[in-house]
DNA sequence: CTCTTTGGATACTTAAACTATCCACTATGG
DNA sequence: CCATAGTGGATAGTTTAAGTATCCAAAGAG
């Protein structure tokens, strides 16, 4: 197909994807003449994709492209490192520099401990999570080890979803985007769902008709 | 205290709390000459909230404007219709308008009832969840039935906590902001935790030492 | 054979979130 | 008491991200 007819089946205007093209996100068509080039299937694959990371898993250009660079590495993904992998090239949780303090990394260091996770401690991850919990302290709410335990315990049943589900997947090139595509959008999935289940358990606990939630 | 000590004590240069000013996510000083003003403590707290919801909970200016004035209107803040009001105000899961068809909401619907969830089935994180589930089907890869209702019951699980951590909060001024805090930063808290309990899963599965997670 | 579309390069636009400048003051330290 | 730095507020400028728009010669379609 050419540009007109992956546009029209993507949903996306031709000068957004000519941007992407520029940007490096989507790779160039098969040239068959001077101005003319060739998209398979495999482009409107790849176009949906970076939709769907940018639209709703909310990444930027910039990030997208990294990952997708990562995704289309030869490099031989071996499941253990596979969310590594996505890791490393997802953007950290906070915007401002580091301004977490020792007592902050202290209690990450301790849920790890209690939770007897085999992780990294100096990793991008860890910090990221002393990051928050200095952002709670800061914002002068308590986030204290009760509440901190009760949504890590809740975080390692959704990994283990998540490893299942990932699991599932068959074929080493679907892998890794399955990978990432479930631990982008598994976010936003994440936000939404816990939305709904604060609704029902808000209105659960107090008897009444469901909100507006 | 003046600006200057304001920027100081909250990390934030002057021109930015300008900018906020301006910008009505920070309410002015109390005016004690032509060129002169005095800020508390509230203030303090206030541009420490804000940058909370800009920096970690990635929120937009915008929207962290129409958050403050809900926090700060005078309207009985009831248990109950406290999560609905931070739903209100949050900015929806998708970019793009609604791309979602009947089968995607049907999906919504039919989980909602498996769940018994007490929710309404036309507000907006309906809405959002059909979306997302709309967005893993064009990119491609399957959210099936058991995925979804694996990541809805740890969702409920998050919920209990939420609800838990905000009924232990006590003063009716401080409830309703920190229902907000709690909705918003936990969201970029599920992430983080999300990112090392997988780590720790997936090293766990492999029986192998742990990743760079 | 005319009219639209194409691929590609270059230039322009829009929005968000700051930053900088200016000015008439006010506070302060020597 | 006076130079100098800081202040509140208005207005203007900057930066970055993510597109749009324009232009061109060369296909393609009816």
């Amino acid at each position: 197909m050419r540009i007109g007819e992956l546009s029209e089946r993507s949903g996306t205007p031709v000068p957004t994807i000519k941007y992407y093209l520029r940007e490096g996100l989507l790779p160039r068509g098969e040239r068959t003449g001077p101005n003319q080039a060739h998209y398979g299937d495999e482009h409107l694959h790849r176009l949906r994709l970076v939709r769907a990371l940018t639209d709703v898993g909310g990444l930027p250009i910039a990030t997208t492209r990294e990952i997708l660079a990562r995704v289309d590495s030869p490099e031989p993904p071996i499941t253990h490192e596979l969310l590594g992998h996505a890791m490393h090239v997802l953007p950290p949780a906070t915007k401002g520099g580091s301004t977490a303090d020792a007592e902050d990394h202290e209690r990450v260091r301790a849920l790890s401990e209690r939770r007897g996770w085999q992780i990294h401690p100096e990793g991008r991850p860890s910090a990221d999570l002393a990051e928050v919990i200095a952002t709670y302290r800061r914002a002068g709410h308590l986030l204290d080890d009760d509440a901190l335990d009760g949504y890590a315990a809740t975080m390692e049943q959704a990994a283990r979803v998540d490893l299942d589900v990932i699991g599932r997947v068959t074929g080493t090139d679907e892998i890794l985007e399955s990978a990432v595509v479930y631990t982008v959008l598994g976010d936003t999935l994440m936000a939404v769902l816990r939305r709904l289940a604060q609704a029902n358990e808000s209105a659960r606990r107090s008897g009444a008709a469901p909100q507006d939630g």
